[in-house]
DNA sequence: AGAGATCCTG
DNA sequence: CAGGATCTCT
């Protein structure tokens, strides 16, 4: 009554529209890599002709191709397999990439066999490769149809590989380090290839999973559809994922493909450097990195699947934390291959969501120097994982609008939000990439998940701009979480809780108030000092580490004035007097600040 | 009928 | 903060 009630402009503030959003926050590096690095990582197309060029004369060299599938198929088995398989696929490696046999392609006469060898052996690699990516089925028929000459070359190899490392057990000191650093590089391409192939399998899962479940039961709503998951699933597999199943399985052959054109390439310019004396006991570096390799395989494998990344220590490159935080800084760090963490799923899984199946994934962090982030394994989606981290760095989490204590790591996970942005981008992407979308979908929504304390804290969080958030709003805001009714209920319970404690303050202290004396409903005030507001803020912000809008404060002053004048004209007799006030109140709600939209925010 | 808000209770 | 009851609204 006696209050002057918010216009419509008191609460639209300035913080720009809720659908305001903003493509070019993403856009530019999207674009970057879709079209650009994939370009230039297909120059390198070549790399396997190469290195099968020079070791094509090289008759003492044992037969590679049976190498090639041993290891291949000891890595494309769910990590049971023994370690001696894995160490002849490591042996291969290094029987490829020396570069030592210069005579190779010398000789003018030799060019057309060489040129079928080189055909012949190229086929022979990509159909291993297609083989990795083949069903256990065709795995299976690989490994019986392979003779016992064959197993014989295989078992005479590996001893071999194993005499001579007894033989060069004395390196000199330069040697040694030289084959050290080119032990770690080829292991940690042994383990990008391994989760590679790892994820392969599982990508090919998850899609005829997630396909089959695309129009059925996901829209028919969580509970029910959980039990006619798996009937819908078989029935509909049968029919429809043949044609996506071979597609995404000739995809991932290519980018593993040209995983391996990196690796051997890498391998052949480490051989490069050596001294031609080095270079010639091509089989004693062999031997020694397959020794050396073959303890650390099956442990480093463990975490390699694993969604929630590890965090190493924050490499602070800048000095200073920006203030703005770019979703994708286009920081970008030198090609230090030796340093390379291994492939996670979390990077397949983000590649594919970000550039689809058609782009190369040369441009992962493991592999290519185009990371466009800093961090390039804080790829955890949640805001549970994010809050963590941020406890670590909480301190900067104190003024307003202050977008993310996490600075130059700040990530978007998938960026959810920011895929809903960008759909006219998207579209026409897909129309290159018909899979483009398939992927988006089905990523986005394997990875979301329930609330979380995070998220509660988060939602305590956004109560000081929304008290009456609306059902839309918080999908909005919780790009990370997977609702349905129940998540959904269980949200707006929280709110209804948080205006729960917030009108019995109010009502507290406005009686209190009166009970004071005070006369004058100007009299009454919130500020930060007020003990209403450290209640508050006690409640919705129990770490004190953000700072509260001071819209809340006006809100907060508006309804205790409120409560002050309802109960002074004794209003509070009606059983309903409270009606009136709410009423007020949920107009006051103001935007939520677009760094909320990120499932990182904290 | 279902969603959402409040009230009450533990 | 969750669960249940009740009420209102569509």
């Amino acid at each position: 009554m006696n209050l002057n009630l918010p216009d419509q402009n008191m609460h639209s503030s300035s913080e720009g529209c809720l659908e305001d959003d903003k493509p070019e926050v993403m856009l530019p590096c999207f674009r970057r890599n879709m079209f650009e690095e994939p370009l230039a990582s297909f120059s390198n197309g070549s790399i396997i002709s190469q290195l099968l060029r020079k070791t094509i004369h090289n008759k003492r060299a044992l037969d590679d191709n049976h190498f090639y599938l041993s290891g291949s198929l000891a890595a494309a088995d769910s990590g049971q397999e023994d370690q001696s398989s894995i160490s002849s696929q490591d042996s291969t490696v290094e029987a490829v990439s020396p570069s030592e046999s210069v005579a190779a392609g010398a000789s003018p006469e030799g060019e057309h066999l060489l040129a079928d060898h080189l055909q012949a052996k190229r086929a022979r690699v990509e159909n291993i490769i297609r083989v990795m990516a083949g069903s256990p089925s065709s795995r299976q028929l690989c490994e019986g149809e392979r003779s016992d000459t064959e197993a014989r070359e295989i078992r005479e190899a590996r001893e071999s590989c194993r005499e001579n490392k007894r033989k060069q057990r004395l390196p000199q000191h330069q040697e040694h380090s030289t084959f050290n650093t080119k032990e770690e590089e080829c292991h940690k391409l042994k383990e990008q290839l391994h989760s590679m192939q790892m994820l392969l399998r599982q990508l090919q899962e998850k899609f005829l999973q997630v396909y089959s479940q695309e129009e059925t039961v996901y829209e028919a709503g969580d509970a029910a559809g959980v039990e006619s998951e798996h009937e819908i699933l078989k029935e509909s597999a049968d029919v429809k994922n043949p044609n996506f199943q071979e597609t995404l399985k000739q995809e991932l052959s290519k980018a593993v493909n040209d995983c391996i054109d990196r690796v051997f390439k890498k391998a052949s310019s480490t051989d490069t450097d050596m001294s031609p004396q080095q270079q010639t006991p091509v089989k004693s570096g062999s031997s020694e990195y397959c020794e050396s390799t073959k303890g650390q395989t099956s442990q480093d494998q463990t975490e390699a699947l694993s969604l929630v990344v590890r965090k190493p220590p924050v490499t602070q490159g800048s000095s200073v934390t920006p203030a703005v935080k770019r979703p994708y800084p286009m920081h970008q760090t030198p090609f230090q291959f030796s340093y390379t963490p291994p492939l996670h799923e979390s990077h397949i899984l983000e590649h594919l969501l970000k550039y689809g199946p058609h782009s190369n994934f040369g441009t992962l962090p493991c592999i290519a120097p185009s990371m466009d982030r800093t961090s390039p394994d804080s790829v955890d989606l949640s805001w549970d994982a994010m809050a963590m981290r941020s406890k670590v760095s909480s301190s900067h989490f104190s003024h307003h609008h202050r977008p993310s204590p996490m600075g130059a790591v700040a990530v978007d996970g998938l960026c959810l939000p920011h895929v809903k942005m960008e759909n006219g981008e998207l579209q026409s992407l897909a129309d290159r990439n018909p899979y483009m979308s398939l992927n988006i979908s089905f990523i986005s929504r394997e990875l979301k998940k329930s609330l979380t304390p995070s998220h509660l804290k988060k939602a305590k969080l956004m109560f000081f701009y929304t008290r009456y958030p609306s059902s839309n709003i918080l999908k909005t805001f919780f790009p990370d979480v997977k609702f349905n009714r129940c998540i959904t209920s269980q949200l707006i319970k929280w709110f209804s809780n948080f205006r729960e404690f917030y009108y019995i303050q109010m009502e507290k202290f406005a009686r209190q108030a009166i009970a004071e004396g005070i006369r004058d409903v100007k009299e009454i005030t919130v500020s930060r000092d007020s003990e209403l507001f450290r209640a508050l803020n006690m409640h919705y912000n129990k770490a004190n580490d953000f700072h509260v809008p001071d819209r809340f404060l006006e809100v907060a002053e508006i309804t205790l004035r409120e409560f002050y004048n309802a109960i002074s004209a004794a209003k509070d007799s009606d059983s309903s007097w409270k009606k009136a006030i709410y009423k007020v109140i949920c107009k006051l709600d103001s935007e939520i600040p677009e760094e909320f939209k990120t499932s990182s925010y904290l």
